[in-house]
DNA sequence: AATGAATGAGTTTTCATTCAT
DNA sequence: CATGAATGAAAACTCATTCAT
């Protein structure tokens, strides 16, 4: 003990990578044994099941998205709000001056890479909790248990404004949920196959998305009013 | 001869039903038998394996998905160009009047209707070919070939403006990919579930992420040019 | 009936095909249906079950064997020890001349030839009863009561005197199997292989495994004594 | 740790037992299991499947027979040669006095005992091998193969000389086939058989077959030319 | 005479899990 | 801690046979 790298860790990480790669139903207990360089029987010893293992993953990604706190952004919101550098009118955001904006883009821009980072960094955990989450409805409640830690509408004083383009108030967790979240996790989900296809860096493709999540941002927040068609749609 | 309405459709029914509940490898041969009502070995009769029951689904999604024509809306869009009714300058859309607006608008509602209709029809099929997408190289790329059928920069102006505001010419692609077709994807993925825990109609769930899409779209058209943040991000 | 060159044959035939090709146990009756042209329960309209086709095969040939008198041969020989022609004497055949050798080789000869053409004509069916035989005891007394169409020892003088070389009155029926019936069924079994290895013409062989009987049977009769070994083997 | 003397043993004889008396076919492998004491998975764990079992047999006894040096023969004969004890004259053995003639017979006697108590040995695998030849080719090769370990016609100085009798050179490989090997293969495959219909002891079965291959032997060596039927045979 | 559809009872194989050491 | 051996329960798939027409 102390020598042999922990086994229990060469479970654990050969466990997420074939999870990720096959799912969970696919992937056989003598697989992991295998990738693991460690006999079947010895799993058994670190866990009760096949179940316990996933589980596992499960509460530690958990766990590790409850210790970081993603609500930070709206702690600097505030303060530029008392410090005058924003102000909120007509159900848009004002500036001071140039430089408020500047500092409103780092701190949203600062904002988004922690979620992005997050995801990526647990994308394999990610992705099998997402396919987990599309056929187990206890691992959907934990896929949006996990979710929460993105308040975009709640505490997020920027969605919240633009979100006020939508009359319903459920509107705003539809498009919360399906235009912020659901990006998020495909981005972790299918980064590595996009990233081959791609043949982009994994800095680049980063960069690339914490923009697109600007773009999305910026122009929720400066966009006119929207008109939603009375017709039959 | 007229009580067994056709065998074959009866397990055709229960596989989806099935796969897009619990997911393919964690369905049984015997339980389809048993949802569609049929002996175990019947199943055999009309597919050579479980796995080609998956072909068969995906393959009718996709056959299903080319015999529609989703870009239409281009056609359109260039006939209001013709007109004079819209042109372009400085890479953003400008109306000639009121009514043009109104045009563009019922345009592009009718041609995110045909794209979410069509994903909320084949919800099923589709939550089991996002699921097997996430594990298996051959359906991911079914799945992407599917997202060609929206062919949202390639060939419609509308995004196509819209994404110039990235530098990158690639970055379209990857803005087009995650904020625009997995959040449809998502959409009818996670349509049921979301359907039952907000409470709403089918209805409105469908009009609201229409909504959803137009704020997007619109916002992007007119939306402001983005300075990506050159830092470290 | 008539024009549809008679189902009930077209289905025996695929069956003597598939049976000494693969083994009864590993021939499927769709397999035959296929090979025949009809449908699988059309088998089952003619014979009650797959095993009543194997009967139905051994059956034939067994009749086809009974209806061929073998021990014609006898008749012959009588005649010539009536017409003093040959003479027996200290357990050897004794000739009256050159011509008396002549007709003896060609009775004899033509004795070899009508169970040769036999084993040949009906090779694949004999083959289904060796493999069969080797595995069902029922088969097995089918196979050894085909053997005494051979009548070699009992009523055939040739060999009676040959094998009075062997010391106990069983050793002749343990030749008579292992050296004359287990080689002719050999040689209908392994006839096609056989002829396709040495590339030889189908006339060749067959005359070729003549000579070999006639060669064995000549040798026999004015063979010398063999003094069996007493020692421990 | 002792009770359960070696599974893997245990299911090999049990194979071997079930696959000559009933065809590897027949054999069921939960009747494998039952008849070895095992539970059917742990066949699994030694064998990938029902047919890596009938490899293995048959590997192991391809092996065997090319650890027995079959031709041991040759080298005594050709000493006898040397030491002019016999002399090769017009075709025929020649013996230098009664002696030579015992020690000759002493030699070809161990020669075939030594095969003889092989195919003994081996005789329900080799029974499993005859029967599977007669349907797979790939087994047929490796029955052919085995009969190379009798080299009776290209190494074998007594066959050789006895073969002379055959115009054509392929006749010798006919004859060797049908009359020597066949025979053989015949002998261990219906020994059990023949050793119960004949109520004689294995070893006095053993003792005539052998009786029988010297009297063919013998027969040949000493035979006179055949002169083969022109007629229309 | 002929067949497409259907099935019960098996068959091989798999797999998570346990046990003895 | 670690493992080779072992297994019960179930999985996918097969197949001879039957049925309705």
């Amino acid at each position: 003990m102390g020598t042999e790298i922990d086994s229990k860790a060469k479970i654990i990480s050969a466990s997420i990578q074939l999870f990720s790669q096959k799912g969970y139903d696919a992937t056989r207990v003598s697989e992991i044994a295998e990738a693991a360089g460690v006999a079947k029987a010895l799993i058994y010893y670190y866990f009760r099941s096949k179940k316990e293992i996933l589980d596992y993953l499960v509460q530690n990604l958990m766990n590790d998205a409850a210790s970081i706190t993603l609500d930070f952004i709206n702690v600097q919101l505030n303060q530029m709000l008392t410090e005058k550098k924003i102000a909120i009118e007509n159900g848009k955001l004002h500036f001071a001056d140039e430089q408020a904006i500047q500092e409103f883009m780092t701190n949203i821009n600062s904002y988004h890479q922690r979620i992005v980072d997050f995801v990526l960094t647990n994308r394999q955990v990610l992705r099998i909790l997402l396919t987990e989450a599309l056929k187990d409805s206890k691992h959907r409640q934990q896929l949006f248990q996990l979710t929460k830690l993105t308040p975009l509408v709640d505490k997020n004083l920027i969605l919240k404004k633009a979100l006020e383009n939508f009359p319903q108030a459920e509107n705003a967790a539809l498009f919360k949920l399906f235009f912020f979240q659901i990006p998020l996790l495909g981005f972790a989900a299918f980064f590595d196959d996009y990233k081959s296809f791609s043949q982009q860096s994994e800095k680049e493709l980063r960069a690339s998305f914490l923009r697109a999540l600007q773009v999305i941002t910026i122009s929720l927040i400066t966009g006119s009013k929207v008109k939603p068609n009375e017709g039959e749609c």
